[in-house]
RNA sequence: GUGGCCGUAGCUCAGCCUGGUAGAGCUCCAGAUUGUGGAUCUGGCUGUCGCGGGUUCAAAUCCCGUCGGUCACCCCA
């Protein structure tokens, strides 16, 4: 309530979701979902809010800068879950006899930042994380790239659409170690390759130099990210090749390295063919992250791909589906005298399972149509003097104009709304 | 956290430069149309002109601050 906070607007970086922006958020989560169930994963989830240390102990305190963080009116330092990867390393390490190996998880958190908003990032997004764990063969990596590439085929996305950029750590590693980086000084070089697009070059040569590289070892750097290869990345032709027809999904770049300092081998990003945004998705192997967080050492690799991103990416390719009420039938009462029965029979109908939906009070039956119509109903349900005499209704087909009269039973018109046998 | 641009009806915006206490289109509501819809026409509702302060007889308009939005930087999901 401090400074000029309008409670009528949600907070920065926040979103209100109405029924249009919702049916969107759906349809992502549900095609989320069942990309997950074809690959086998389990759903699961963990809480929004943990403690702080979870986040702080693996990535230093400058992330806390990061963090929607506050102390609860308990003491504790706790902050909005950032990603969801350290929760699934809490969880799994205590309980991980209870699963079969390979564990193969997936999960739809919602995370928070405390960062300034702009576009494809605000301060809360919804992402979809699916982790393997306990399976050290690039076979799980070449796995998670299919059920990522899988995901976005199932919007309607195209290899005209998103390129998926593969790259390896541990090649990076071999070949920084072979040139004397090691520790502290490798994860900087990986930091200054991770901007390699961002910056001018000079300042990543700087940066490099810093390090303590020569120039030509710098130089050799900038070749292998420049579109090079590395001499020794035996895991990664390993993944290319598993991928089999899925590869023409994807293409090998060095530049690739993603920021978080857990990851240890195959690391990869998905961005679209355009270039205009964020990345859609990023993932890779973490084999070291269990030890450290949960004390079991289990390999294990992940993903995640945010709704922001993928939802704009959608909307630009016009994949996002008519947002929809799924409205089965409206019920047209032409005559108020009717009513009773009317109410009757619709929720005869809804017995049945069918969506009905009608007009609270006496309303011209012009103005009943365009409800209907207005709402997206399939059928329009006409209850009216002159069929109901004969124990009829007329059921309309509103996208077609055709008409029949049919009886008056919730069963016989469960027939015909339902399984649309006619009209 | 830093910088550029922006903030007028539910939405998109005009008006601001050259101060004289608000407009359009869409949406919404009603009617034309007392048993048939998505069209058209007519009428109607809605604004503390983001907020606070200053200059002025007078501020949507000029000045300062602030909050919010947006883009870039930083950083990354």
């Amino acid at each position: 309530m401090t400074f000029g906070t309008n409670p009528m607007n949600p907070l920065p970086g926040f979103r209100d979701f109405y029924p249009e922006t919702l049916a969107v958020r759906r349809h992502i989560f549900d095609k989320w979902r069942d990309v997950a169930r074809r690959y086998g994963f389990r759903e699961y989830d963990g809480p929004p809010l943990e403690p702080l240390e979870l986040y702080t102990q693996k990535s230093g305190d400058e992330i806390v800068g990061q963090l929607f963080n506050f102390v609860d009116k308990g003491e504790r330092a706790v902050a909005l879950r950032p990603e969801m990867t350290p929760t699934l390393a809490r969880m799994v390490g205590p309980h991980h006899r209870d699963y079969k190996k390979p564990i193969k998880w997936f999960a739809i958190p919602q995370l928070f930042r405390y960062e300034k908003q702009q576009r494809g990032r605000l301060r809360e997004h919804f992402q979809f994380n699916a982790d393997i764990i306990g399976e050290t063969d690039v076979s799980a990596d070449a796995e998670l790239i299919a059920l990522a590439i899988d995901t976005l085929r199932s919007f309607g996305l195209t290899k005209d659409d998103f390129v998926v950029r593969v790259s390896d750590r541990l090649a990076w590693q071999r070949h920084l170690a072979a040139t004397g980086i090691t520790g502290e000084q490798q994860y900087a070089a990986f930091q200054a390759i991770d901007k390699l697009e961002r910056e001018p070059e000079d300042k990543t040569r700087e940066k490099l130099a810093a390090i303590g590289l020569s120039p030509s070892q710098i130089g050799e750097i900038l070749d292998i990210a420049r579109g090079g290869t590395v001499a020794v990345a035996p895991e990664l032709d390993l993944v290319c090749l598993k991928l089999g027809s899925l590869f023409e999904y994807c293409q090998v770049d060095f530049k690739i390295v993603r920021g978080l300092a857990y990851y240890t081998g195959i690391v990869w990003e998905i961005h679209d063919r355009k270039g205009e945004l964020r990345a859609i998705a990023g993932g890779g192997r973490y084999d070291n992250l269990l030890k450290q967080v949960s004390g079991v050492d289990l390999p294990a690799l992940g993903f995640g791909m945010g709704d922001v991103v993928l939802g704009e990416l959608l909307k630009d390719r016009g994949l996002l589906p008519k947002a929809d009420w799924g409205l089965d039938c409206y019920v047209v009462i032409a005559d108020e005298g009717l009513r009773a029965e009317a109410l009757k029979l619709i929720h005869q109908l809804r017995d049945e399972g069918i969506a009905v939906d009608y007009a609270f009070t006496e309303t011209k039956v012009g103005k009943q149509f365009q409800a209907a119509s207005a709402c997206g109903a399939r059928y329009a349900l006409v209850i009216g003097p002159d069929e109901w005499k004969s124990g009829e209704v007329k059921l309309k087909n509103l996208a077609t104009g055709e008409e029949r009269r049919l009886p008056a039973g919730a069963m016989e018109l469960k027939g015909y709304i339902v399984e649309r046998a006619i009209l």
